[in-house]
DNA sequence: AGCTTGGCCGATCGAGCGTTCGACAACAAC
DNA sequence: GTTGTTGTCGAACGCTCGATCGGCCAAGCT
């Protein structure tokens, strides 16, 4: 009487360890040239023990990237809230993504090749979260230009597009401790995306 | 007599069109989800007819990469021949880049989606050539950076592949005919890296 | 003790995969 | 007219895949 749900904490537990595993091994192969045997193996669990935790692989790889992007969300309204300034809550988000995508490269890996693996309901729902996400980005920009006073240089959307491929791009290259660490990282990207890499007002020519 | 390779040019334009069919496979179902049966019906060649013009799905692969990434580098080897100013350099680079990804989104898609697919000879040939590539642009950022005095605020290979990201970042989004034009892109793209997107010198707080 | 339930497994199924092989037609060379 | 080359094909092989199913076992309840 004292737990009557005793056993839902282990289930979401080993649901978790199952979830991160088959997250390193979607990243290292890929989600098509992984096999659910090769998750077994790595997991220490027959194959068919695995499909008590999930119905499918496909299911298997939604939960992978809604998890991580509810996540990374929630954490970002968090630090969000409270913050006014809109180039301190821009710092915020800059600081917010690359530090998560550095503590969970596999599944922010997986969440940003393997979109186009899901299909119907799955990538309906993974879509609008990636939707509500950049669309609080576009968002603090747009704010960012009215409080600065300055024009319309370039569109919000390819700003807000070109933000996130500088971010996102890391898991190509940046591996964690044995490049720079990961707050001057994320502090060198917005400076970048802010201030530009020259770093001055006026760009000389025309067009 | 007159002509002593007589099929040879109709053999590389079959192989050429093969290619472009197995690269808008490749980028739309992903390598290891498409079968060469995909391409056989797409192509209108029969399954086994296939293999009279490459050895392995593998190598398939490899040669969309190998081709992609040594056209996009010889056409932007030969504009930059003539250009001394450093900025105009990393003009053309962008320009150069992102003009070749809207003229060749599946191949590129594929280029850098897929590396991971490769192993081998062929990945060895493909991880040289893309150092090729972005030690040119990192050249050009050290050039630009010493022409122009300013000092070490981004290290170099950080703000390379900050500007590959933005740049490769591109198919996610990017459909042409549907947004900008190609060349405002590039150009808005060359302004956010140079300058950034507030668009002045100093950004306020320390770190 | 008997019964139920959560957790897990071995064996197996049907389907699809990449690749191979022998054959065949067209055409040029001798 | 024979021979060789180029391009194409249908059929098949061996393998791996995702998924299923019946059953086992330990724990908790009655």
């Amino acid at each position: 009487m004292a737990n009557h749900t005793p056993t839902s904490s282990d289930h979401e537990t080993k649901l978790e360890r199952l979830l991160t595993v088959a997250a390193e091994t979607f990243a290292d192969k890929g989600y098509h040239h992984a096999s659910i045997r090769d998750l077994s193996r790595s997991a220490g669990v027959s194959l068919s023990g695995l499909y008590y935790y999930f119905s499918s692989k496909e299911e298997l790889l939604f939960m992978i990237q809604d998890r991580s992007l509810r996540r990374v969300l929630s954490e970002l309204e968090q630090k969000l809230s409270g913050v006014d300034d809109p180039e301190q809550k821009l710092r915020t988000l800059v600081q917010n993504h690359v530090e998560f995508l550095a503590r969970n490269m596999a599944a922010m890996r997986v969440l940003t090749q393997e979109y186009d693996s899901l299909e119907g309901e799955y990538r309906t729902t993974i879509r609008e979260l990636r939707i509500r996400y950049s669309d609080i980005c576009t968002e603090i920009l747009r704010e960012m230009r009215r409080s600065l006073g300055t024009g319309d240089i370039v569109p919000l959307n390819v700003a807000t597009f070109a933000l996130f491929g500088m971010m996102n791009w890391i898991y190509v290259w940046y591996r964690p401790g044995e490049n720079i660490p990961v707050d001057r990282l994320a502090e060198h990207l917005y400076r970048l995306f802010t201030s530009g890499f020259i770093g001055r007002a006026a760009v000389t020519s025309s067009v």
